[in-house]
DNA sequence: AAAATAATATACCGTTCGGTATATTATCAT
DNA sequence: ATGATAATATACCGAACGGTATATTATTTT
């Protein structure tokens, strides 16, 4: 790993909570030199403009969000716990997720969807994969006759991941864990009452 | 109606869907100049800062939407039959709030949550409004006996909008019809076979 | 250790930003 | 119609913006 490589990262950790509390548009290249202790010479030798560093400190958040998530369920195997568990991730790091600007995807959906075609295809990507992680953990609840095979996986999927973003904005503006937990409390049931076999 | 009056309407009006579309740091007094055909000299003669500006807009576009719905609603007297016609007025009206940037509520909460204190403010009362019109009308049908006493009003009306929220995010950054649709479903669904007394 | 190269700092560019003082024009009361 | 007043246009301010050419400093290769 080369010293730029280094600092590239360096840059991109300590632009990530920047960028997602104050926006792309809000967030300006000397916030970066001042978070990061470092010149605009060093950060545009490491990206070639504010985009690139958006686009990079987007998909680092996400590689984030996915770990934490990943290592959380590691050592759940049925496919209802493993669905349960990712509300339950939600549930025990509400606090952490609100102090550091919510949830990188809404931030960066709602802001580049009419305003940076580039980013917002990245947003797409991470959406589409988000998706397809749940899709796979019903299907595999489904083989193994845990899930209901009637339902469509994708569905519910996007279901759950509305109620986690709606409960995340909301929660998040009207300062009110309640209101989280109770969308949490909504996925959960769904899963119990209406995904599981023989409910 | 004095001059001023009329103009200060009349930039709110031009402005509005810029603000919707670009947010808050991503619009500059020069688009609102472009957009109103008027000059920096008017809008500041109307306006004592960008601030103020920002937040006439929101409030405007808040009570556009209530105005709407309200009119969608008109025909509706029965309990149950106004929550459904609050999913069924996005049903119809998805396309239109895409092409105008989406949901007012949901831009400036997710930009002004952690920059804009004084909009943030405004939000979070629009959104108490909202839930309490909800609320009411759900109260309404526990008095009626339409709807399930044992349920909590606020609750209900927070997952509704949880899932509108999330649904339009989704479905926006997607441009996916489908998975808006999906959600509307599930609020529906909610109301017939979880709210309604008897279900 | 010295030379070559890679990485960072300095100093600056033109542009756009939000905002304002003042001149000009339109409106309104008399 | 005219004088007073309200509203809009013009021209500009300093600051912050994204970005860059170049000098300086680290690092690496020999």
């Amino acid at each position: 790993m080369s010293k730029a490589e280094k600092t590239r990262d360096f840059i991109i950790q300590k632009a990530a909570p920047i960028f997602n509390m104050k926006g792309y548009a809000g967030t300006s290249m000397q916030d970066v030199t001042e978070a990061t202790g470092l010149t605009k010479g060093s950060i545009y030798g490491n990206f070639e403009n504010k985009d690139e560093v958006a686009v990079a400190v987007y998909n680092y958040s996400i590689s984030q969000l996915n770990q934490r998530i990943s290592d959380f369920l590691a050592d759940k195997t049925k496919p209802v716990d493993r669905l349960v568990g990712i509300a339950e991730y939600y549930r025990v790091n509400w606090k952490k997720i609100v102090a550091k600007g919510g949830c990188p995807v809404q931030n960066a959906s709602v802001e580049a969807d009419d305003n940076h075609p580039v980013l917002k295809k990245h947003v797409q990507q991470s959406i589409k994969r988000w998706v397809r992680s749940i899709s796979r953990i019903i299907k595999e609840g489904q083989e193994t006759g845990e899930i209901k095979n009637s339902l469509i996986a994708e569905e519910y999927a996007y279901t759950i991941i509305s109620l986690l973003e709606g409960g995340i904005m909301l929660s998040k503006i009207m300062n009110n864990q309640k209101v989280f937990y109770s969308a949490l409390d909504r996925i959960i049931s769904i899963i119990h009452e209406e995904m599981k076999s023989g409910s």
